[in-house]
DNA sequence: TACATTAACTTGCAATATGCAAGTTATGCG
DNA sequence: CGCATAACTTGCATATTGCAAGTTAATGTA
């Protein structure tokens, strides 16, 4: 998605959230993953390929920072801007949703 | 996406609004519009395919009705049920981070 | 010194989804 | 009879996703 679609904020938003994936990694670091192995290692087995795209994507979008956390050889992990925290609304909303009509035991209390 | 990738509430959810599209029809619908050329005529000019399929999707899903709105010919409408209209939140959601991370005049009051 | 391990990616290719343009169907209208 | 309308459907090109394997730069271990 190179281009906005409209001027309407949902489509908007949706232009950068709008998949499978982003938001679960946006998920992820609500719930305090930083890095590439604990994206990884969640439940839906995000392909590598895939992480890495979205991980790129969410940093062009300003909402995550990727910084090295060693160097020797350096890594990397990634935290949430301001921008991404603000998310959360829409995480929640989504978790209210799934759980009304996707009924289980889970519960995700941190988001 | 023909199986749940987790039991995450939110998984679930972006297992069937999860892409471009979907939540733009529900937006419209939303908004008022019930019919095939109404959703056509929106603004990011969904593509007819996309349109018939998302709106195949939603229904067997349940969030929208399809009915008949005329005989001779057969043309059908398509309306929200309770678990469509549940989705407002989410667009709530989408519409505040949208609006405060790509700044316009355009507001979308009904949502 | 050599070898296995770790962590963060990257690559190649097959499978799936999306986008575009045109076509189909049933009917009313002039 | 021919054109218009509305709700789709079809064929095909392009783009995205998914899978498996590979790469890189170190560190710990035999």
């Amino acid at each position: 998605m190179t281009f906005k679609r409209s001027c309407c904020p949902i489509t908007n938003s949706l232009d950068i959230l709008g998949d499978k994936w982003t938001l679960l990694v946006v998920r992820d670091l609500v719930l305090g993953k930083r890095r590439y192995q604990e994206f990884m290692a969640s439940s839906e087995g995000i392909a590598s390929n895939i992480l890495a795209d979205r991980l790129k994507q969410l940093e062009a979008s300003c909402i995550v920072t990727r910084r090295a956390y060693q160097q020797k050889p350096t890594r990397y992990e990634y935290v949430l801007t301001e921008k991404g925290e603000g998310l959360k609304p829409v995480l929640r909303a989504l978790v209210v949703w799934g759980q009304k009509h996707f009924p289980s035991k889970k519960v995700i209390p941190a988001i």
